[in-house]
DNA sequence: TAGGCCATCTGGTCCT
DNA sequence: AGGACCAGATGGCCTA
C-alpha cells in the first residue's frame, strides 16, 4: 500500500517535528481520502449507509464491523502505532542528547543502529573507567584492605593498566570512526588500509563501521579513523591524545567488549 | 544509480 | 476485546 502520508515528513525523525498524534491527523487527510476512494465503490454497491453501532453498547466482532467501522478501526490502530514509534524516536533522541558525539546543525544525527552501539561501547568505557578508578582509589590509600574490597567488589575484572586514559582509548577510536575521517587529519597518524573505507567527515557512521558489529569482531578491530571535524566533548578526553599504542588495556577491554 | 536509513502500514502474537 | 509489541513490506529521501 501506498504510504505516501508519511513521506511528507518521513525525514523530520525528530518526533517533536511531526504532527500530532490525534487520532491520525494528518494520515487521515490524505491517506484516508485514498483509501475511502478505493472502497467507495464497493461499500456503496455492496451496502447501504452503515450504522454506527457504537451508541448501541453492543460490542461486533470484526467479523460484523462494516467497511467504514473497519477503516476506522484500522486509522486508529495505525495512530497508535504511529505513536509508539514517535515515542520510540524521542527516547532515541534522549539516547543521542547524551551521547558523547557532537551536536549541532552541521553534524548529521547518529543512526539508529550507530547510536545504540554507541551507547553500548559507551556503558562499556564509562564501566571499564570505574574499576580503574577504584583501583586507583585503593592504590592511594594503600594497604590491602582496599584490594581486597575490590576484588570482592568485582572479581571477574581483571587488572587494568595504570592509567584511566589509557582505558578509553577504545571509545575514542569508536568516536573517531562516528566522526569519520580526513586525510588531514590521518597524517600525524598512522595511516592503515581501512581508512579507505571511514565516511566522509559529516556523514554518519554505518553500523558496521562502529567496530561492534558481531560479537565475534572485536572492539578494537577497526584501526584509528580521524578527523578534522572531530570536536572536543566536554568531559570527554581529547581523543588524539590517546590515539597511541595501547598497552595491557587493550586485551581487557576487548574481552570485557567480547564477552557481552 | 545503488545502498543506507527512515517512516509508515499491516497482520500476527502476546498480554491484561 | 483492546492495546502493546514485533517484524515484514513498501516507498521516499539522501549520499557516495
Amino acid at each position: 500500500m501506498d504510504s505516501d502520508a508519511g513521506s511528507t515528513c518521513s525525514r523530520s525523525s525528530s518526533p517533536d517535528l511531526v504532527v500530532d498524534d490525534s487520532a491520525g491527523s494528518f494520515f487521515s487527510n490524505k491517506m484516508f481520502q485514498t483509501y475511502c476512494q478505493e472502497n467507495r465503490a464497493n461499500s456503496e454497491a455492496g451496502q447501504g449507509r452503515t450504522e454506527c453501532c457504537s451508541g448501541s453498547g453492543k460490542a461486533k466482532t470484526r467479523s460484523e464491523l462494516s467497511k467504514e467501522e473497519m477503516q476506522d478501526l484500522r486509522l486508529k490502530v495505525n495512530s497508535r502505532e504511529r505513536k509508539r514509534m514517535h515515542d520510540l524516536n524521542q527516547a532515541m533522541d534522549g539516547l543521542r542528547e547524551v551521547m558523547p558525539y557532537a551536536h549541532g546543525p552541521s553534524v548529521r544525527k547518529l543512526s539508529k543502529i550507530s547510536t545504540l552501539l554507541l551507547a553500548r561501547n559507551y556503558i562499556l568505557m564509562l564501566s571499564s573507567s570505574l574499576e580503574e578508578m577504584k583501583k586507583l582509589v585503593g592504590d592511594v590509600y594503600g594497604g590491602s584492605a582496599a584490594v581486597q574490597g575490590r576484588t570482592g567488589a568485582h572479581p571477574s575484572i581483571t587488572p587494568a593498566a595504570p592509567t584511566t586514559h589509557l582505558s578509553l582509548h577504545p571509545l575514542a577510536q569508536s568516536l573517531h570512526s562516528l566522526v569519520g575521517s580526513t586525510p588531514s587529519a590521518l597524517q600525524h597518524h598512522a595511516p592503515s588500509p581501512a581508512s579507505a573505507a571511514a565516511p566522509a567527515p559529516h556523514s554518519p557512521p554505518s553500523a558496521s563501521f562502529l567496530g561492534f558489529h558481531p560479537p565475534v569482531q572485536g572492539l578494537l578491530k577497526d584501526p584509528l579513523h580521524l578527523t578534522s571535524s572531530y570536536r572536543h566533548f566536554p568531559g570527554m578526553p581529547c581523543p588524539c591524545s590517546l590515539c597511541q599504542p595501547l598497552p595491557t588495556t587493550t586485551s581487557t577491554l576487548h574481552s570485557l567488549s567480547m564477552n557481552k
